[in-house]
DNA sequence: CTCTAAGCGAGACGGTACGTCCAGTCTTCTT
DNA sequence: AAGAAGACTGGACGTACCGTCTCGCTTAGAG
C-alpha cells in the first residue's frame, strides 16, 4: 500500500527534481504541471504521485535538495556589515528571474495549503531565520543591540519589508534599500 | 468588438462579485471556477469573460467595490497609538478566516499574473499604506519622528513583518505582536 | 444537465463515427480508444462523452448510422435462391476482414454491456432478421413450407450456424458452406 | 529464458486459477485484472505472466482445468432423446449465471486474440461437438438419418442456434426452445 | 550436503487510457 | 447589443492496469 522507501528509484527521483525547476525557470509556472514534470523526466505519472502529494510537494523538494543543511551566517563582528550581507544576498535572489519565479511558484502552492506551507517554513525559511537570530544573540552578548529586544522580531523586522515589497511589487528591491532596512532595525536596537 | 459599458448589466455585475466571494468563503480557493461563478451567478460565462481578465480580475473587483476610495488615518496626535490601532486592524483582518481567505486568493491570483498585480497593489493596498505615510509625515512635522527618516521604507517596516508572518505562518498573530513592532519601527526612527 | 440534442454539432458527430471506424479498420480493436478516436475527429472527449455511454455506444451508432431503415429482402418466388441470396451475403461480410472487424468489435462491447447488446440487437440485426421472416411467412403463405414451421426458429436456424462458425472458427465460411444450410434447413420445414 | 515446468509451484498455479474464476463470478468481466488476479491469489504478477500469455489464457485454462479430457454421450438408441439431453444441457449453461459470466468473459477474449480463439476451440469446444458427431455417426449407421446428411453441418444446425440467441439475447433460451430446435434437425436429415 | 540457479512474492517502474473538470471560445436564442 | 445558456476544442487532473523490471527469499537438484 505505501511504499517502500528502500525500493525508490534515484535517479528517478533527480530527473522529476530537475525537470521540475527547469520548467519552472525556462517555461513558466502555468507549464510546471505533473504532466509535463513527467514527460521531461521520462517518468510515469504515478511514479510521481507515489512519492508526493503534488507538484507544489515536488516544487519544495527540488529547492530543498540543493540546500545546505545548516546556515551558518559570516560573523565578522561587525554586525552591520553582516547583516548588510545577508539582506543584499535575499534582494539578490529576487531580483534573479530563476529564483524569483521558484519562490513564486513555491509561494502559490504555500498559499493552497496549508500543511506545505508549514514544510516550507521548517525546510526552506527556517535555517535562514534562525542563522540570523543566532548572529543577532552574539551582537546581544556583545553588547551591541539591546539585551531587552525581541530578537524574533527583529529578524522579521530584517525580512519582512524584503518579502513585502517582492510579493506587492511595491518599488525597487536594491541593494540600498537593503542597506537601509538593516540601518533602520539597528537604529530600532541599539543599545540605549 | 470592445463591449460598451453603457450596456453592462449591472445586476449581474454584482451577483458575479457576490458569487466570487460567496464560493471562497464557502468552499475555499478551488472551489472558486469560472464556470461555479457563472453558475451561481446564474450568468452566462460569457458575460464575465466580456468584462474581466479571468478570475483574479473578479476578485479583485469584488475586494475593491466594497471598500471606501479614500482611507483616513485617525490623527490624535499621539502617533504609537494611532499606528497600533492601524497595525492591531491588520492583524485582525489576517485572523479573519474569510478576509483571509480572500487575501489568500487575491495573493495567489497576484503571483501569477503580474499585470493583476500591479492593480491589486495600487487599488487595494496602496491607499492604506499612502494613508499611514501621511500619519508619518504629520508626526514628523511635528518633530515626533527624525527628520531624515525615510518613510516609505517605514511604511514597510510596519506592515512588511505582518504580511511575513502571514505569509510565511512563522508564529501568531496578536494585538501584542502588532504593538511590539510599533514600539520597534518608532524606536528606529525616535528623533535623536 | 442533460444535453439539448437541438445544439448538437453535426458535423463533430460525423467526425467522431468516422474516426472510430476507420480506426478500427485500419489500426484494429484496441485502438479504438476514446482518446484516439477524439483526436482523429479533431474532437475533445467531452464532446464524445456528452452524447454517447463509451465506445461501444460511438462503434453502434457508427455501424448503424449507414444502414437503411428498412430491409427488403428479394421475392422471386424462388425460396431457396432467395435465402442462398441472404446467407451468401452473410458470408460475404464475415469474410470481409473490415466488416468482420467491426462485427467482432461490436461484439466485444456487446458482450461487455447488456444494455449495449440490447440495442445492437435492436437496431443492427432485428431488421434483417424480420426481412428473412417476412420472406419465410411468404413463402409458407404459397405452400413452400409447412404450415406450422416455427419461423423465428427457422430464422435461427438460417444465421445460427454461420455466427457459430465466424464466432467458433469452426472452419471454413464459404458460399457452398451457405448453399448447404439453406438446404438443410430448406428440408427441415418442407410441406409433407 | 523459458520457464522450466518442472520447478512450477502447484499450488500458485491452483490459486490463480481459483481467482480468476472468483473474481469472475463474483465481480464481473471488468473486475478480472492481472493485479487483481495476482493480488486474490497472492502470487506476484509475474508469475502469472511467466506461465500464461495473458489473461485470457488464464481464464481458458482455468475453465479447462476442470473438464473431463473427453466427453463421451449417451446413446439410448433413441436420438431425439440424447440429442434433447444435449441440448438441453447447453441451454442450461446458458443461463446460469456463473457459467454465462465465464462463457461471456471468454468470449471477449477469443474475439480479441485469435490464437487463443483457437485454442478455445480445440479444447473446450471441440471435444463436446465431436462427441454429437460420434453420436449422428452412431444413428447414421442405423439408419435413423440420411446416409448423405453432412454431419458437421448438422452439429452447427443444432449448436448454432443456441449461441446466436444467447449472443444476440434474441429470444428466451429454454428447453422447450432447444427441443423444437433438435426436431427441426432430425426433420432436416430424417431418411427419405 | 552444499551451492547455485530457478521460481517466487512483492511491488516500483515507464506507459497508456480512462473519465472528469475547467479554461476560454463560439453559437444560438431571448430580452 | 448584451445576456443566459451551454456546446465546443483543448488539456491537465488523479486513477487503474498493463507488461517489464528489480529485489530478497525460498527451494530443488547438480556437483
Amino acid at each position: 500500500m505505501t511504499p517502500q522507501p528502500a525500493r525508490r528509484n534515484e535517479s528517478s527521483r533527480r530527473a522529476i527534481l530537475t525537470a521540475a525547476l527547469e520548467l519552472l525557470t525556462e517555461s513558466g509556472y502555468p507549464a510546471v504541471t505533473i504532466e509535463a514534470i513527467a514527460a521531461r523526466a521520462g517518468v510515469g505519472k504515478q511514479t510521481i504521485y507515489r512519492w508526493w502529494r503534488g507538484k507544489g510537494a515536488v516544487i519544495l523538494d527540488a529547492l530543498a535538495d540543493d540546500l545546505p543543511d545548516v546556515i551558518e551566517l559570516p560573523d565578522t563582528g561587525d554586525l552591520r556589515a553582516d547583516l548588510r550581507a545577508v539582506l543584499r544576498a535575499t534582494v539578490a535572489e529576487f531580483a534573479d528571474p530563476k529564483l524569483s519565479a521558484t519562490t513564486r511558484a513555491i509561494t502559490i502552492e504555500t498559499l493552497a495549503d496549508e500543511e506545505l506551507g508549514n514544510q516550507v517554513r521548517d525546510r526552506l525559511l527556517r535555517p535562514q531565520l534562525t542563522a540570523v537570530r543566532t548572529r543577532l544573540e552574539s551582537a546581544r552578548a556583545a553588547g551591541q543591540i539591546r539585551a531587552d529586544a525581541p530578537l524574533d522580531q527583529v529578524v522579521e523586522l530584517l525580512f519582512g519589508p524584503l518579502y513585502h515589497r517582492w510579493l506587492l511589487r511595491n518599488g525597487p528591491l536594491t541593494d540600498t534599500y537593503a542597506d537601509g532596512i538593516v540601518d533602520l532595525t539597528l537604529a530600532a536596537v541599539a543599545p540605549r
